[in-house]
DNA sequence: AACATCATTGTCAGCGCTGTCAAGACGAAG
DNA sequence: CTTCGTCTTGACAGCGCTGACAATGATGTT
């Protein structure tokens, strides 16, 4: 830093403004400075800006989420984010099925463990009541990403959920479908009733009045296979399954190999995700694709970018991606 | 820091002596300062550390793996090493396919961008000697996760990936099968090469002579696919296939139901690894648990224990998971 | 007993940066 | 032309720890 301050003829304090951005620069200055730094290729030691200033330069992210890809999308997302200012990340694993007062000791082990200057937090961890006051109370800022309850507590990114399963509900009702079933998610997570609700609420609008049948998957593989095989059991059997996640729909297309039955041809199976599972089954899933590693990105930056106006939300895209798994109904 | 030397009434640097478990330091002086520090509740600073000291407290994890189950195991082995000892973990994908200068560059870049105290090196990069080169250049240490060529150069950690296999050749041997065909992986991870051949290696020992035939399937779910049909195709259809790894497996899986085929019924698959896909498809695939996570982790201590001999090689152990995609052959 | 040797403990500067505070530059208002 | 306020820049201490070196005490050697 002193060299870039001599090639620069500007003090090292002129210099550090420059790095972090502080107002109060003039434009002559911050160019000079800025050259400096690039003929130098000098980048400024994390260890010495946390030892000296108020930030610790670590963002934390919080998981308890069974599923890898999602997980390792998210976190490709935030580690990016993170890398390129300048930041380490540091993941932790929280179980949050536990009574409050354990939950709590996790946290404060955590906090002990090393300071961070905010947490990027999945689903379910989002929606966790305790989390959130614990955080609060502890002052540390923090990012949801797929927030459900309280979704001005906290700046957050998300996608259209019910939006998403009401185009994928179109996609099934454009083929000509007439008979539809549904696996939801777990309770805990808000998207899964989004999901569910968007899927129904368009299938009504479109005019569409029998009852939907629907069986809880729990989000997962083996889970999905037995809501599949109970909702392909039912009369008149569905044409048309919707899941609320592509694990889901994974095991739901097991549960129809099982009962004989052919994907496309006898039932069309579709999930929501785009995650990696998407393409490890056969036929290729049909699915409403999540920018999730994008939504680590942002999620990151919102817990960077401190000159945000309060509690922003963002909301990025999904898009439908039509594969193999849905097709025109036979009956 | 200071609380603590005042509370064991020694100086800072004795506090710093026990932390950094230097030699030199009386078991009387020891005992005192760890009471000390455990009545205070004290963890060291990082940042202060690394910029005081020569480390920098941070582990590299490289990756060049499409495989994020693979990924995310090793991966939450490593980091939790590394939690508990402290450090940071930064984690960098490498493209090892470009050629020999542009891969040079993209290691540059990731040098200047920290300094790290070592590396983790994950398959295929664990064999990439432009890599090696370029590290034992830059006298930066690493350890590698199942490393195949000149194994000595550095300290690693591995499985006996032929051992594996042939345990799964008896298995399939002891079932009554008698008609084999591999799915082999890519040239460029030596343990697929090792897998090959102690599969067939096994059989030959057990007194088997018929040719046995092989398709490559990238270690990948969509390879997997092609490569399965094409062996079904042969004649006499082979009873049992082995995949190097899960995901050709379920991919071998699907070419089966493609087919027409059974599985375990018609036809056994069996795969290596356990990851999460082995679960992912139905019927739960046969496989032989690597322990990966444990890898990582052991990959990690090895980088940060110095105090190891030279270059040791660590060895884990496998084994084998009978599940249900493979069974007596029914022909 | 005097001295060399080594194990143990302590002192202190300084790692590279930022926060605090003060000084300088400049323009507007009186 | 002075006075004040605002904007811009710089000087300097010190963040929490470790490395180099000094000091002290214990042990062995002649």
């Amino acid at each position: 830093m002193e060299d870039v301050a001599r090639l620069a003829g500007v003090s090292l304090k002129s210099v550090s403004r420059v790095i972090n951005g502080e107002p109060h620069v003039s434009a002559k200055l911050r160019v000079k400075v800025e050259a400096a730094i690039a003929e130098l290729n000098y980048v400024p030691d994390t260890a010495a800006r946390s030892l000296a200033g108020s930030r610790a330069f670590i963002v934390g992210l919080l998981f308890d989420n069974p599923s890898p890809n999602y997980t390792m999308n998210i976190q490709t997302g935030v580690y990016e984010a993170c890398r390129d200012s300048q930041h380490h990340l540091r993941i932790d694993n929280i179980d949050s099925t536990v009574p409050r007062e354990e939950l709590e000791a996790q946290l404060s082990a955590m906090l002990r463990n090393s300071r961070c200057d905010g947490f990027v937090l999945t689903p379910p961890l989002t929606d966790n009541v305790v989390l959130l006051d614990f955080l609060d109370r502890s002052g540390i800022r923090y990012v949801r990403i797929a927030p459900d309850i309280q979704p001005e507590r906290s700046p957050g990114v998300f996608i259209d959920d019910a939006a998403g399963a009401a185009a994928m509900a179109r996609h099934l009702w454009d083929l000509g479908h007439r008979h539809f079933a549904i696996v939801c998610g777990p309770d805990s997570h808000g998207a899964a009733g989004r999901r569910k609700q968007g899927f129904i609420d368009e299938l009504r609008t479109l005019g569409f009045t029998d009852p939907i049948p629907e069986e809880s998957g729990g989000f997962s593989f083996e889970l999905g296979i037995g809501a599949g095989a109970r909702l392909l059991a039912q009369t008149p059997r569905p044409t048309a399954i919707f899941a609320a996640n592509d694990d889901s729909a994974a095991g739901v297309m097991v549960a129809c190999s099982q009962a004989g039955l052919n994907v496309p041809r006898d039932v069309s199976v579709c999930g929501f995700d785009d995650s990696w599972v998407a393409k490890s089954v056969w036929p290729y899933l049909t699915t409403v694709c999540q920018p999730i590693e994008e939504m680590g990105r942002a999620a990151a930056l919102l817990l960077l970018r401190r000159d945000e106006p309060e509690n922003v939300l963002h909301k990025l895209d999904f898009h439908l991606v039509v594969r193999d798994s849905t097709a025109p109904p036979t009956r």
